[in-house]
DNA sequence: GGATATATGATATAGTATAACATTAAGCAT
DNA sequence: ATGCTTAATGTTATACTATATCATATATCC
């Protein structure tokens, strides 16, 4: 994990340059394993399958999309089938809703739980992951400042990441 | 508008004490006709009564119970009707969308543009507007860190208010 | 083994949003 | 005024997202 200062970790970049996928994903998923084992939850072979969908995606990803690629392995699948287990997986920290795509995504760091704070690419639909204290800081005291108790921070910035601004890429 | 200090301003506080809702309402047409004469924009009357229902509301509303009002003056609305007149009330920013609800809800400072910041109380679900300069930079700055050009800035933080916080209110 | 809790299967339906095409109204150039 | 053009609304159908409900199976513990 990148560290761009002592505050501020990015969970996960843009575009992941030339990257090994599938060690990713499994690196992934012997995190998600290890987290699970640490709080004895039931990584069930049907939650593992939908956390590796969502990983796989690597990007944002619906919950109907997700549905159709574990139907491969689940025939019996139905909505329920995916809702419960991203329920589940969020519940969890495992992975994140993007609440402005109506889309899940892998959670870069599901050891420690956190809100996290996501830069969306209205171009290529890229989204990084961002801890970034200063900002959980900023929202949680002013929230404070008002006598709101803060649970769950939902940061989304929709934008251009440096790639699609640079070219004119448009895809 | 009260201001909090240099930098952050409560658009719209939490449960709004003893106040004129009428009076509130007005303004804010007042506000919006204002808006839109500045900008040469066409405040039709259905965009206008969609609005004002909004504003009515005064706490998040969903598109089909709006819809639901609207009938009582427009008898031929439909999904379409709703969703064209809160396009346009978004777009030019008089009204927001709570993406964490599916809801929309009332700006309280249509003027400025700007993306707002929402602190939404998980227990009676009403929702106060922030506009913290503090959390806006903290954001842009970060992504500017990493070559993302910020559109819009969607922050909801999901908590307890003052007054659900104190008492053990749970309604 | 039987009681309890957890997880999944199965069917139906609720809730949110948009596509596509028809019609009407408004502005303006001739 | 007439026709041209654009913007707004009407109308119908459908897509997309999520949950309710009840049945069945699997695991855990005594």
């Amino acid at each position: 994990m990148k560290k761009l200062d002592k505050n501020t970790s990015v969970i996960a970049p843009f575009q992941p340059q030339i990257h090994n996928h599938k060690k990713c994903i499994s690196e992934a998923m012997a995190a998600a394993e290890l987290c699970c084992e640490n709080e004895s939850l039931t990584f069930t072979p049907l939650r593992r399958k939908v956390f590796e969908l969502v990983w796989s995606s690597h990007g944002p990803i619906g919950a109907y999309e997700l549905l159709d690629r574990l139907k491969d392995s689940h025939r019996k699948a139905a909505p329920p089938t995916v809702y419960r287990a991203l329920d589940f997986l969020m519940e969890h920290g495992l992975i994140h809703r993007i609440e402005s795509l109506n889309a899940y995504i892998g959670c870069g760091d599901p050891a420690r739980h956190h809100g996290g704070q996501f830069l969306i690419c209205q171009d290529c639909r890229t989204v990084a992951e961002l801890d970034d204290e200063a900002v959980a800081r900023a929202v949680a005291s002013r929230a404070n400042a008002m006598g709101f108790t803060v649970g769950q921070q939902t940061v989304e910035v929709i934008g251009r990441c440096a790639d699609c601004s640079s070219g004119s890429r448009n895809d």
